[in-house]
DNA sequence: TTCTGTTTACTTGAGC
DNA sequence: GCTCAAGTAAACAGAA
């Protein structure tokens, strides 16, 4: 995306609109989403014009923030206490302006045009694949099952292939031999399988995706896991426990990309963090955070047994507690003989 | 109390 | 004239 410059139209009204000035100040950003305040001054700063009137063109500015698809809302992270959300551009916003110009807009970024895209460009077999391999789809009403089949779908349209059912192995399309590849972070499993999480939510083991984003908004390369878990008593509420993993100034972590998930959400789709979801990974937390629990692979027909120790899901506050104690795993090894993924992790010391 | 976020309603201007 | 995008105003709720 291109830079506004240092051109300032000194007090004169920029020929942006406030979608273009909000989407230059995310994009300005490091990581790419802005707090309202931050998104407020970069303008401010940029554009003298703005320094005036505050009122009025906050207002249209919030309204454009709540109004237009293309932004989305990333909740604080508990280390980052304030007030208000963070936004930032929803990924397929990408190509909202014509030729990379803040100038010129294409058209309107509608998340359901996303949608029915994601799901025009599925073939009717997969299309049906998708829907008849859905074990819960027969415990859910029509509304819940569109909506499990149109977060499929966007997942198959993102760039990553849905789990393949055949070998019950993740295909990737390009896969990466980086250190961060799904072969060396969730290893190379020999049948499907399926982490177990405690009630209330039970997992099911299809669909589960394996995702690859490429780079995008200046984003690293990331991947995501996402499994579907219905909870037992709302079959209206289906939930994506979903995990991300990207490299952070060439460090893995699995820690850092609320956004790439947030991104995916709804309003109408709950998604519930789980960090993180490879199990090696989980049981790591597990023992850091002192959960008392071990957590292990099932056999994919078996849904997660019910647990009445407190959830994992209800656990999420602690798990996403980041803080000084959280361990940053520094490295993810992928056995090939054993097929299992060793995740070494270094405590923190404050970059010594 | 202030800020943030959502929603509704209305107006304006451009493009067809 | 119609549609759509964009801008503005305002009311309201909830969080910090």
């Amino acid at each position: 995306m291109p830079r506004p410059g240092r051109n300032t139209y000194n007090d004169q009204k920029p020929p942006y609109s406030y979608i273009a000035l909000t989407a230059m100040a995310i994009s300005a950003s490091r990581e790419k989403m802005l707090p309202l305040s931050d998104i407020y001054k970069f303008i401010m700063d940029k554009f003298p014009f703005y320094r005036q009137n505050t009122q009025r063109w906050q207002n249209s500015l919030r309204h454009n923030l709540s109004f237009n698809d293309c932004f989305i809302k990333i909740p604080r992270r508990p280390d980052r206490p304030g007030k208000g959300s963070y936004w930032a551009l929803h990924p397929f916003a990408g190509d909202m302006f014509e030729n990379g110009s803040f100038l010129r807009r294409r058209k309107r970024f509608k998340l359901h045009q996303q949608r029915q895209h994601a799901l025009g460009l599925l073939g009717e077999q997969e299309a049906n694949n998708i829907k008849n391999n859905l074990d819960l789809a027969p415990y859910l009403q029509d509304e819940s099952r569109l909506r499990l089949q149109q977060f499929a779908a966007n997942a198959v349209t993102s760039g990553y292939l849905p789990y393949q059912r055949d070998s019950g192995q993740p295909t990737i399309r390009h896969q990466h031999k980086h250190s961060f590849s799904i072969d060396n972070i969730i290893g190379t499993p020999s049948k499907p399988s399926v982490d177990i999480l405690p009630s209330p939510f039970q997992m099911t083991s299809i669909p589960r995706f394996v995702s690859q984003f490429a780079p995008t908004h200046g984003l690293p390369h990331r991947l995501m896991m996402s499994y579907h878990a219905l909870h037992p008593t709302d079959n209206n509420l289906i939930c994506s426990l979903a995990s991300t993993f990207g490299s952070l100034n060439g460090q893995v972590s699995p820690l850092d990309y609320y956004s790439s998930i947030a991104s995916l959400q709804e309003p109408a789709h709950p998604v519930l963090l789980v960090k993180p979801t490879a199990l090696s990974a989980i049981n790591l937390f597990s023992k850091h955070f002192g959960l008392g629990k071990e957590f292990h692979h099932s056999p994919p027909s078996e849904t997660a047994t019910v647990n009445p120790r407190p959830a994992l899901v209800h656990g999420v506050d602690s798990l996403l507690k980041p803080a000084k104690e959280l361990v940053v795993p520094k490295q993810f090894n992928y056995d090939h003989t054993s097929g299992r993924t060793e995740t070494k992790f270094v405590e923190d010391d404050g970059g010594t």
